[in-house]
DNA sequence: CGACTTATTGATCGCTTGATCAACAACGTG
DNA sequence: CACGTTGTTGATCAAGCGATCAATAAGTCG
């Protein structure tokens, strides 16, 4: 009666086991946000042992903290991509907007938003939060700077304006999240951030509707 | 020896009692957060048994909606007199964004930022911060609408424009909670919030300073 | 083919959470 | 001063969390 019956394993090399691992936990924080990040919950994804996971990982915090850098680098880098391809600083900021604000992205809000709380536990993930953002307020700033030396922004402190461009998309983001979608997003955005950088009316709107 | 030692207590009418549970909610929250009001922190905060909080309140989760409810409306209340204290649109903008950046309202940055995330478990949350958001648009739309009015701002959709205002609030208030405090903020703030309302150059930031 | 290495399992510990409830005692009443 | 109502206590339950570790078996190597 007591075939206890253990579950059929694979054995695997650590380097590919760890990397099911994350990517699992990477999936998962995608799905249902970083707070789903558990143990078990990774473990059921992984199709492994609780234990399993915890070998593989220092810690839960530190996983949760991996899950974070990965998702929202590969946001940053696939954004930047996108902006490479404009040739105009108004161009490339249009580009960059209208993929932020694409509403397939929406899971990636959750994630930063969550991610803002829980650093306050978690001092791995809020390094990780400092320097994603750090690295999205460096490619704003240059976008900006570009713009204010062509003369297609009149703005006097690009970092300055940066940083309240990222808390505009931050903040915008965050009320998706909770339930709204302002309808004529795009559009009404595209004529605020002209007059946030001081472009002619018209440079951005254009852009941003294609 | 088992003198197990039954601590004193003192009776109190329900509604007293009540209040005073909700007050100590209220003031955890303000202090650490939503996230900190627990059925146990709750009652220690109090000075009462655990399960005295769990007889005043239906759930944990309906108490800490209330503790947002009761941080974020008086907080707007405090806001909507100081704004109506000053007489022309520019003035009470400038007035909402100074007392909003306040430095002493970190804190309720954080009931902010927790809120949104913890409403997708907790749908009496969802439902305060809904209706709290509601009101703080309604307060910024009548603000832009006025300042359209007068021809202060120059506005074509006071609604979406008040839109945006929040959305900045909201996310540069989470970009302190993070661990930025971008020094120039008042300031260079006005200029851009000038800019979004397509105010006079100067309107908004001569006031931000007083 | 047997032995050894080691990837993997799953039970387990200790802790925290919200919620429940029998027992207790403080206060108004007769 | 005793009685009874009821505000209050604190132990307790069940669930979920991260972490640990002895036991197990898969794959490799002689």
């Amino acid at each position: 009666m007591s075939r206890s019956s253990r579950a059929t394993s694979v054995r695997k090399s650590p380097a590919e086991r760890s990397a099911e691992i994350v990517d699992a936990a990477v999936a998962l924080a995608r799905r249902e946000g970083l707070s789903a990040v558990k143990l078990r919950s990774v473990a059921a994804a992984a199709a492994v042992a609780p234990g399993l996971v915890a070998h593989y990982v220092p810690s839960m915090d530190a996983l949760v903290a991996t899950a974070f850098e990965r998702i929202t680098r590969a946001e940053l880098e696939e954004v930047r991509e996108i902006v490479l391809a404009a040739s105009t600083p108004a161009g490339k900021l249009a580009e960059l907007l209208a993929t932020v604000f694409d509403d397939e992205r929406e899971d990636v809000s959750l994630v930063w938003v969550e991610a803002w709380t829980m650093g306050r536990g978690n001092e791995t993930l809020a390094a990780s939060v400092r320097d994603v953002m750090d690295a999205w307020h460096a490619t704003l700033s240059d976008i900006v700077a570009a713009g204010a030396e062509s003369g297609d922004f009149r703005v006097t402190a690009p970092n300055e304006a940066a940083w309240h461009l990222l808390g505009l998309i931050d903040g915008l983001s965050a009320q998706t999240l909770v339930h709204w979608r302002p309808a004529s997003r795009p559009a009404v955005l595209g004529e605020l951030v002209e007059r946030v950088l001081g472009a002619r009316p018209g440079t951005l709107v254009a852009l941003a509707v294609e």
